[in-house]
DNA sequence: TCATATATGTCAACGCGGCTGACATAGCGT
DNA sequence: ACGCTATGTCAGCCGCGTTGACATATATGA
């Protein structure tokens, strides 16, 4: 590990590239959650929220184990804001029909009024990116983006609600 | 802000793609920053260490004051991961030549020496994601990313160490 | 030169959201 | 009946943001 830079090589030019792709990305996921994160703010809530909202209303009845992994998260910390979100009426949770250990979540009218807030801006964003960009520069962002996604998962694991199907 | 959603309406397939969008920059942050969380835990540090590591080292000389509007914190937070890189010996700080009041930091050897580790895995894992993908789609990735970047910051601030020059 | 503004540092307290470890309970499956 | 699983909870720790207040050195303009 070394030997990899010196003059006019290509893997030299190649190193500004790679970097900009690290700021890039940076600044655009910092930048993509400053919205959300105020409306949070003023319900005395935070990312963590955030991300629970988002995927209880995308899988609807999906059980604590299986948010669990998705989230990457351990149990004791979704607990701390999926109490909250229960408490104030955010998200529902019913036995598992088949197995009644399973507690499956839902977002309540309200949860999901909350949700249609925090991801429309975002989605706006998103929209607004992907139209100045156009189509093709769309389809080259979601290749590379799924490229830097998954990969050394050693075995264990799988993210299990993957967005792809 | 209603009336979008409805039947067989474009908006409402677009939804999908947007949400597709969300996921995938939310998974591939999240996998993007794993291999350096477990080489910084292992010397005790964190990601905010991480930053000011990797914007040091691109940017030698660099003021605290410009180091603060490049993270977008506080000073009282900078000053706590800034204060163990000093003690630790990856960054040292002096004098401004002009201006004495203004701490110019530089990355010590054994800075530079952390930082390539913790940038090679994601030099290395943007490298693959970058060549399975090819150069078009590259292209589109930055050109969304860009996108998703910067607006609405209200005038005030921009972001001024900005990658694109 | 004096006053004010700027660059930086520091103390103290607080909040969020990760983590580990330990233990509890209910329900599933053999 | 027993053990594994799904979930919850208590307690404590840590990283890293925040605000607010105050200190110091230096620059700069009236």
């Amino acid at each position: 590990m070394a030997e990899i830079k010196s003059g006019a090589n290509p893997l030299f030019l190649r190193e500004e590239e790679l970097r900009q792709g690290l700021e890039l990305l940076f600044y655009a996921y910092r930048d993509f959650n400053a919205e959300p994160d105020a409306i949070l703010a003023r319900h005395k809530f935070g990312r963590a929220h955030h991300r629970v909202i988002y995927f209880v209303g995308r899988h609807p009845t999906i059980t604590v184990g299986r948010l669990l992994s998705i989230l990457g998260i351990t149990k004791q910390s979704l607990s701390r804001v999926l109490r909250q979100l229960i408490n104030q009426g955010l998200i529902t949770q019913r036995p598992g029909p088949t197995d009644r250990r399973q507690r499956l979540l839902e977002l309540t009218p309200k949860g999901i009024e909350m949700e249609r807030q925090l991801s429309e801006k975002q989605r706006v964003r998103i929209a607004r990116a992907y139209r100045e960009a156009g189509a093709e520069a769309v389809e080259g962002f979601r290749k590379v983006l799924l490229g830097l996604t998954r990969q050394e998962m050693p075995s264990k694991f799988q993210p299990p609600g993957r967005l792809d199907r």
